[in-house]
DNA sequence: ATCGTCATCCAAATCGTTTCGGATATCTAT
DNA sequence: ATAGATATCCGAAACGATTTGGATGACGAT
């Protein structure tokens, strides 16, 4: 059914060497036979088999991307703007993505061991590191090239490729518009703790409160669960617990709409009884009511960037720079406003 | 490096073939040699390679999506969501998902003919059908397999598995939905023309004009680019020409923001002043300022039914039912409402 | 006439699996 | 003792490409 090397060889007359040189460009092949064999190849629409040429070249031009399955659904938002931005940046510089959606855990695992075991890619890219991140751990095992996006947490090394933003300063200067506005009852949602970006917010959190000369309070923070459900349950409970709380930094966008939500359930007017802000900057950020505040992820430059390092490190070249720290930049919006009314404290 | 069936066959004693088919479970093994060579296999880590399997069973268990490059960048929230659903759903079945980004037109073709005629995949999904689209014949005319997010135009034949939403039943729901509320002068912004769901929406228009007995004017009908600046341009163009209009169906979420936009700017209340709808209904279309009413797309479901498809499509089997058509429901939000003051055109 | 150079071509090995078609040895029934 | 069954194993040929290491013949220089 397909059309191989051999059929134009033996339409030819020539070798199936020979065809292929001659389709390879080598210049030991006459020019005339080379354009025989090119029209020939034409004509029969010759397209080389790919897993062929892939095996015997132990080279598959292709990245390879392990999403969460939506089961689990964490922040599926960031994920497919993630994938979209580097699929076209792959595809720019020659690469295909093969992507395979699994549940954290042994599932996800065994998708490593089969896709890369299995030389299906030339390099991987990682996001939503964890802390003793077992995938990083098997990657760098095999010496198998791969790309994160995000560090490892801040008392674990870094040895290895990453693209990250300083979330830690992003959370920080949150906050400290959030105190330039008048407010100090800040609360806090984090990631889930095992995420390894947790504590970089968290610290963010920390300065923030203390360049205001605010005291640092446990019972404000809580470990959410980068969904909107989460962010609504937890807003809820702090604003129950805490009353006079006028603003809630939450750690990523879904779950500070979630927030927003909670509060506009309780009657409070988002922006101006209660300040939120999130993190990502995902496209409804945007659109919600009020328009929310938040830290901008520019994620089409992170694919960008995550592709060139992967590509450099998959052909073993001189690296430029494998670990890029991306300063982080608040998007001030409508959710966010001066402290209304009370005493201070 | 890699560790291969030669190397278990060494270690073990047993020739390639009886690794082989130990480890596959065929019955003509001994059953002490299969659980030696098992645990060779184990303590050895051997992972089999997938390109050499694939190669041999001409079966790669994986399928193909080709995505708009981003510098068209057409709906990509839309095409985010579809990839997202489509891993997981393909996942679910035991298939991986390669992905590579094209803008339309040769380059497209080009990724089809290099990964279809490549070998790399068992079949494709295609979305954004457009009006006698190139891909659809050239994956008839090779009789690979593959499914559709979305019908052919209404004046050809859809010979081919598809599954699509009643987009003409759901915009004549949304015109039906904004007559009952009064209006009379009802914009709409299509899709670019050459998109084969163009006409179904524009019939469900005039179908829902119909129903309320108001005539059918061609100069309240634009075509868009189904991005948000296109639908700031054209409800901008609409208000401009025609400022008596109080409403505008808009044939896609981002077009409709975009609407909102340029009908906010010009200091008209959304859902008081100017009623607006969209179709898809993405994230961003709840979180809208004031929330977007849209006909919804169930993307989880289509992407599961297309993996369905084309799975048995790939399989062989006597497949059930190929083409599907789900009806569309409209999700009534804050940005539509009763028409206010003036006189009946 | 002989040698070296150059241009052009190709056989065979390789990448790692799977499978077809036996081969071999053991055992059962006669 | 022999034929036929049965259990267990394996060599070799695919799948379709690339590359190594020549082979061949024509040609000019000596």
């Amino acid at each position: 059914m397909q059309i191989t090397l051999k059929d134009i060889a033996r339409e030819s007359g020539y070798s199936v060497t020979t065809v292929s040189r001659a389709l390879a460009g080598y210049d030991d092949v006459n020019e005339n036979t080379r354009r025989h064999i090119a029209t020939i190849a034409e004509t029969l629409g010759y397209q080389p088999n790919l897993l062929a040429r892939q095996l015997r070249n132990q080279r598959t031009q292709t990245i390879g991307l392990i999403t969460p399955a939506p089961d689990d659904d964490v922040g599926s938002e960031f994920f497919s703007q993630l994938l979209l931005s580097l699929s076209s940046a792959a595809s720019r510089v020659g690469y295909d993505l093969l992507v395979s959606a699994q549940s954290a855990g042994e599932p996800e695992m065994a998708a490593y061991r089969r896709i890369v075991g299995g030389n299906r890619v030339d390099g991987m890219i990682l996001a939503r590191t964890r802390k003793h991140d077992e995938r990083i751990a098997f990657l760098k095992s095999l010496n198998h090239p791969f790309a994160v996006n995000g560090r490892a947490a801040p008392d674990e090394v870094s040895d290895f490729a990453y693209i990250d933003v300083d979330s830690q300063a992003g959370i920080r200067a949150a906050v400290e518009h959030l105190t330039g506005l008048g407010h100090r009852q800040i609360g806090l949602i984090l990631p889930p703790p095992e995420m390894a970006f947790t504590e970089f917010r968290h610290n963010g959190y920390c300065e923030g409160l203390a360049a205001a000369d605010l005291p640092y309070r446990d019972e404000f923070v809580r470990y959410g669960d980068l969904m909107q459900s989460g962010g609504y349950m937890h807003a809820n409970a702090l604003l129950d617990q805490h009353p006079q709380m006028t603003a809630i930094v939450a750690c990523n966008d879904l779950m500070a709409l979630g927030a927003m939500s909670a509060a506009q359930a309780r009657g409070l007017r988002v922006g101006y009884d209660l300040s939120i802000t999130g993190f990502d900057d995902i496209p409804a950020a945007e659109y919600a009511h009020p328009p929310l505040t938040t830290i901008h992820q520019p994620m089409h430059e992170i694919g960008k960037l995550l592709v060139k390092i992967l590509d450099s490190l998959i052909r073993g070249e001189s690296t430029e720079q494998t670990q890029i720290l991306l300063s982080s930049t608040l998007v001030i919006r409508a959710s966010t406003g001066r402290r209304k009314g009370g005493a201070d404290d």
